[in-house]
DNA sequence: TATGAATGAGGATTCATTCAT
DNA sequence: GATGAATGAATCCTCATTCAT
């Protein structure tokens, strides 16, 4: 499955009007930073309330559910990250360009949206059902693509590379990193970013170059 | 820093006895277990008491806050684990030799207290003042073995360590590796343990052992 | 001091509106009779719910906390009283008459508002921080306005006035009279309150007039 | 009513031994301590547990009941000060002799006894049913005396004592000024209590010796 | 006598959500 | 579109009390 396929699994409530776009964008911004700081169990809709200045029931015209309100900024930022990364890939290149070019990508809209993405990244877990589900094969999709990745460096043929264990993991090796980050990075100390991204290339680069580890290991 | 010290902050009911202490046990891993799949804010006390069978107000005699619940969880599970490493770095060897031996104990650990180290690698931020900065201390720690070991293979001198940025990102984008499997690992398809420790370290290795990259990146 | 200044501590829910503002009214009435009969302590929020017809959660929408709830009796029934007292004493009159118009007054409030001045008058302590600092000032006020009729009777200036030990003990065994009757007042045996006032009065002018106690005793 | 029955109304648990009886005087201290700065209903057991440094289940043996330990208190202090308020009838004299020497005593044995009598003071009401009345006894009793000297200043017959208001309003303002003093006493500002009492006396002496105000008042 | 361990009831408070206006 | 007012369920925690040892 390469098609994108973003289209709100519950509807949000009613149709936004171009007067209430704009008023929606604001919300889920606040929203996602506090979401981002405390976390969704420990953010409130009053907190929302407060931090927006719409009032506790008004709210609910944006969103019919505080897990809608989740899945409102998981879908739209996840999905537009992947708008972005999709164009990347089509710009073609051999493996390790695409690959220093999703990074690169990653880690600028990372920076550019910070709380949406951890709240991405960290708060999958707080959806389920069908919600949970679109968000999901949001993150399937990427993680095959830079699998893809991984297996053309590895020369791993694409029927085998949902069954190797060695794609699977250096891959979510390579996502661990990318999404740890929320954790400790720091603006004034880390940046910039794309220099981060190039130590995480050349951290990773020559080990994916010198081939899969071995099938087996006897132990130390 | 080398010397661990981990006392009780606050006090958990005074000192158990024989008679309570596995029990105490008992109950701290069944603790673990519904945070580790639910999360510390979604995990109630209730839940706590009913998987127990212990009552509800029983509970706190073994501890005196839902917080303090989860700061013994983490300082028992991660001390352990940092005295376990403490010991393996004491072995000696080169930097890749330990690095791999860090890895491995890691592992292992993880393997056989899954939901405990997993509350520890996710449920930092839920505890605060004292008990935070306890169980942070012990994760400033862990960093800065690792980082030595780093900043060794990259003959970084000791004093330069804490300002050089790549050291740092280096460390920290291993610990996101490590860190993030606690979200896809799945004990059917993914073990040996040990394996995965070594595709880890080969992943990594080739490009630590080529030296930090440059200071400066231009580019697109 | 003489202007009484009276503003929420803390904000309790924003501004009643001409809707809520009665309901509040009935709600901090009932409040009074509960914990005037109960005390402060032994009266639960969940009794006031009952009381009222409100629900549970309901009530919080009108105070922020049970202790807020008390400051707002508190506050409102003690700053009418001093309101009162205030334009009591502006009417002018000697020393006396004064005095005569002040007790009067109180007790007639007392039997207006039993409970709200019960409240008042025996549960202070029940409030901490600024909103026990908020009603002591009201209460030290209120002290200050009989103490100065003392010292007027007996001639104390006003610059001795703090100091004056005769003068504090006097005051504050009329205020002492005035508080205990919550204890013992029975609407069918003691009324009417103005006779109480005389009475009271009757038993304590002449001591008065007799100006203050010699400085030193010796003792029998 | 002249005679004063104290018998346990209840039975404190077992009989005290030689080598218990301290402890439980040392107990019903620091208990005294803890209910007259917080009030009965705010201090738990537990406080009382920790404060002694008796056993939280130990304390058991020296009192049945929370509501026991309360009237173990009241039942000793009172129950004392009662005794010595009546040998000090017994010692005779004219009506503002005995007065003044119930005054006198009654503040020293408040010097002296400052958290029990406070507690005797303050908190009948948080006890029920047998113990209630056996306390409410000895308040009877003392009101009672202090009524009889009032109608003899006064020239009341006693089979009227009952009856007259004036003579109850004028007992129970005296009653006032002593029970309210707990609220406002300061050791460093306010002694001697012996002056203190001839404050006391000195502004209510005069007032009784004119007589009982007529009967009936027209008001304003 | 005294303690550690445990219970169950009740208390304050928060919170997502709803609905009439 | 938006608000004020209200609800009911759930949550954390405290506390008097008990009982085996």
């Amino acid at each position: 499955m390469t098609e994108l396929d973003r289209s709100g699994t519950d509807g949000n409530a009613g149709g936004m009007t171009s007067r209430t776009a704009p008023k929606l964008d604001h919300l889920l911004g606040i929203a996602a930073g506090l979401m981002a700081r405390r976390g969704f169990g420990r953010t409130s809709i009053r907190d929302v309330a407060n931090e927006t200045g719409i009032s506790l029931g008004g709210l609910y015209y944006y969103f019919k559910n505080k897990e809608d309100l989740l899945f409102l900024i998981q879908e739209r930022t996840f999905g537009a990250l992947l708008e972005l990364q999709e164009a990347a890939l089509a710009e073609g290149g051999d493996a390790e360009t695409r690959l220093r070019r999703l990074v690169r990508n990653h880690l600028r809209y990372f920076l550019d949206h910070f709380n949406e993405l951890k709240v991405c990244t960290y708060e999958l877990e707080s959806l389920e059902g069908e919600r949970y589900e679109a968000i999901a094969e949001l993150r399937r999709w990427y993680y095959h693509r830079l699998a893809e990745i991984v297996a053309e460096v590895w020369g791993v043929p694409g029927d085998r590379l949902e069954s190797d264990g060695r794609v699977r993991h250096a891959t979510l090796f390579v996502f661990g990193m990318l999404n740890w980050i929320f954790t400790w990075y720091d603006a004034d100390r880390d940046k910039p970013v794309d220099r981060l991204g190039d130590e995480m290339i050349a951290l990773v680069m020559d080990g994916l170059r010198a081939g899969p580890p071995p099938e087996r290991t006897e132990s130390s």
